[in-house]
RNA sequence: GCCAACGUAGCUCAACGGUAGAGCUCUGGUUUUGUAAACCAGGGGUUAUCGGUUCGAAUCCGAUCGUUGGCUCCA
């Protein structure tokens, strides 16, 4: 007899060999044809697999997110059938699910192209249409090994595959594969799918390896739903910041320099409002601010470790037979001021910011918008610390970074701890206080973060804060990295308490990551829509008919003067007009005048997306804008 | 760097072997307007670059440069 928990607490008794479909039916039929899947004690089962005995049950329907993974990778066993039903010769690799939907890795010579998408999910729409049912085969790893030989790729895959059972999947019409499971009980329960793109992967994510083609695709319960996904894909899209940027004149690129940003009028608006907040707050926690040159001797390279370990990364330049590098960090140049002259424990932590320039040649294939460049500024600093602070300054470090992204409304980041790479300098013990100091601050502070295992730099352990982008793209912004090797390498000194020279601790911090980035981020974050503080224009002052323009242009004078970024539409346009343009440039404020408003010394405010507008006195209205600004206000209400 | 795709006017796109077009922007004119586009006219392109095939190339082929989506790498 089985005893079937259901999550509620309801129990059903039932022949031991009732499957988890049948209990199903059991509890109600609409529950039976929503489930997809069910899961026994925490691990996801078939469908049609027996019960017995005592067991807590749940059925897994496409409410679940478990459920939807199910489906996608369903349709990702489809779409392996259906490529290898129209290219027998190609070998399927490795298929998982992702966010939104899911690939399959192949090794087929002939490349698939974007023309055979039609035909790739017009043969999974007959397999679906077939409604196939989808059969699992179990057997031991060495059966399962004699069964793959001769497929290095599924081979590889039993190999690395966990516990002593190995799984097959068939459709029916010969077609299996090796998989954990589970999936759907048929072909015709995959949903609405379509193919996305197709792109290189290399085996085991190894550039030796060879390369193969991943064929992405998503899936979705119903065509109203995948119809959603895609519009909402078109939608962020139109977030994007390249598109903003050249829509709103911002910045642009250009053949002559290749991942070099050029920043226009409007662009550098936005860049000096966040520089000129992020000084604001440094000077509040305390740091001072240097400038240091963008080349610098090669021979400073060496000593640095830069030579050994990022020379390929780096610009060069030789003038009068002496190689200069172009700085690809700030922290050599920076060590070289620490050096200018004696320091005294008295003065620690010395908290030393630098907007620093830096160049690094990154890979033609790897540059993005603005948030992927080869040239950037860092909002860099370097801390000189003795031992014991560490953990506090790494907590006062974590604390800025919360002020300054709060600011900006960025709640929505992770926080990584990466560890030490193959790749390094300094002795395994010094890593392993470095590391345990970053981890202690997080906990102390209560946060939570991910540990990414050797992704540190080549100097030492680091914490990093990411933020996504409009398509959910993960992108470094901050990043606190320890290091006990650079002051070592530069023989950096302070004089003790006891009057013994030692070694400073030396931390490394970027808040924003890279200007660049940031303010890519940031355009995406807004939706080009940015807040009065950021805004390069907040406000146009525009005209019913000309009959208004002596009145408009003192009212423009005024706003200038006030500090406001007020531009002036004094063209014969209808006023309906005017509105359009100004939303189509993202003003906040539409500052309408006609007759009435002249007549009062009063101005007529509509707000950016709002179909309602305000008369409020001029002098009302630079007071609430001046203070909205001051304080980085995100909302535009008045 | 690797795989695939794409480069047409300032922008968004059309023309897909037979004289390169439209809308917006821009310029001039008419209009004098009350909250999401008033009207008319005009200007603007060696179709990324270089080479090839062809009577004829934006269109077909090759190379280079750039961009896009991934992979690897990274702020």
């Amino acid at each position: 007899m089985a005893k079937i928990v259901l999550p509620d607490g309801k129990v059903i008794e039932a022949q031991d060999g009732i499957t988890a479909g049948e209990v199903a039916l059991k509890i109600g039929a609409g529950l039976a044809k929503a489930a997809v899947a069910a899961k026994i004690g925490g691990k996801l089962i078939d469908l049609d697999t027996p019960i017995a005995g005592e067991v807590k049950l749940a059925i897994i329907t496409l409410k679940d997110k478990e459920g939807m993974e199910i489906l996608r990778h369903s349709s990702a066993h489809v779409m392996a059938e259906a490529i290898k039903a129209l290219w027998p010769e190609a070998k399927l690799v490795y298929g998982p699910t992702v966010q939104d939907g899911y690939y399959y890795d192949i090794d087929l010579d002939t490349p698939i192209k974007p023309d055979d998408f039609a035909r790739i999910e017009g043969k999974m729409a007959e397999i679906a249409k077939a409604d196939k049912p989808i059969k699992r085969i179990e057997m031991s790893r060495a059966d399962a090994l004699k069964r793959v030989e001769g497929d290095r790729y599924k081979t590889d895959n039993v190999n690395r595959a966990l516990g002593d059972v190995m799984s097959f999947y068939t459709h029916g019409d010969g077609f299996e594969d090796l998989c954990r499971g589970p999936h759907v009980s048929s072909t015709g329960k995959i949903g609405a799918f379509k193919i996305m793109s197709v792109a290189g992967a290399y085996w085991h994510g190894d550039a030796k390896e060879k390369m193969l083609q991943r064929v992405y695709g998503t899936a979705w319960p119903t065509q109203k739903d995948l119809d959603s996904y895609l519009n909402m894909l078109e939608e962020a899209k139109k977030r994007d910041h390249r598109i903003l940027g050249k829509q709103l004149d911002l910045f642009s690129f250009h053949e002559e320099g290749p991942g070099f940003a050029f920043f226009h009028p409007k662009g550098m608006v936005i860049w000096n409002s966040v520089i000129d907040f992020w000084r604001k707050v440094h000077r509040k926690y305390g740091y001072q601010e240097i400038k240091t040159p963008i080349m610098l001797n090669e021979s400073l390279w060496h000593k640095s470790g830069h030579w050994d370990n990022y020379k390929e990364n780096m610009y060069f330049t030789t003038v009068d037979e002496i190689t200069y590098a172009v700085k690809p960090m700030n922290c050599p140049g920076g060590l070289l001021v620490y050096k200018s002259r004696p320091h005294s424990y008295k003065e620690f932590p010395m908290r030393v910011a630098e907007l620093g320039l830096v160049h690094r040649y990154e890979a033609s294939g790897v540059m993005h918008g603005l948030v992927r460049v080869r040239q950037f500024t860092q909002d860099d600093a370097h801390i000189f610390c003795t031992p014991q602070q560490i953990e506090a300054e790494v907590v006062g470090v974590i604390n800025l970074v919360f002020e300054i992204y709060k600011a900006f409304g960025f709640g929505d980041f992770t926080i990584e701890v990466s560890t030490k790479p193959e790749k390094h300098i300094g002795s395994d013990e010094i890593w392993d206080i470095a590391t345990n100091a970053l981890k202690g601050a997080l906990e102390h502070k209560g946060l939570q973060y991910k540990i990414n295992e050797g992704d540190g730099a080549f100097y030492g352990p680091k914490i990093d804060f990411h933020i996504r982008d409009c398509l959910n793209r993960p992108w470094q912004l901050g990043t606190i990295q320890l290091d006990f090797s650079m002051p070592q390498r530069f023989e950096l000194t302070y004089t003790d308490k006891d009057n013994t020279e030692k070694t400073p601790v030396m931390l490394h911090r970027a808040i924003l990551g890279s200007l660049e980035r940031f303010i890519g981020i940031l355009i995406e974050h807004f939706g080009g829509n940015m807040p009065l503080w950021l805004a390069p224009e907040q406000m146009r002052v525009m005209t019913i008919s000309e009959k208004t323009n002596e009145y408009a242009n003192g009212l423009y004078k005024k706003l200038f003067d006030a500090g406001m970024r007020v531009g002036i539409d004094l063209t014969d346009e209808k006023v309906n007009g005017k509105i359009v343009r100004a939303h189509a440039d993202r003003l906040p404020y539409m500052v309408v005048v006609g007759p009435k408003e002249a007549e009062t010394n009063s101005v007529n405010v509509r707000i950016r997306g709002l179909n309602q507008s305000k008369t409020l006195g001029v002098d009302e209205f630079v007071a609430i804008v001046k203070s909205k600004v001051e304080n980085q206000d995100l909302g535009l209400e008045l």
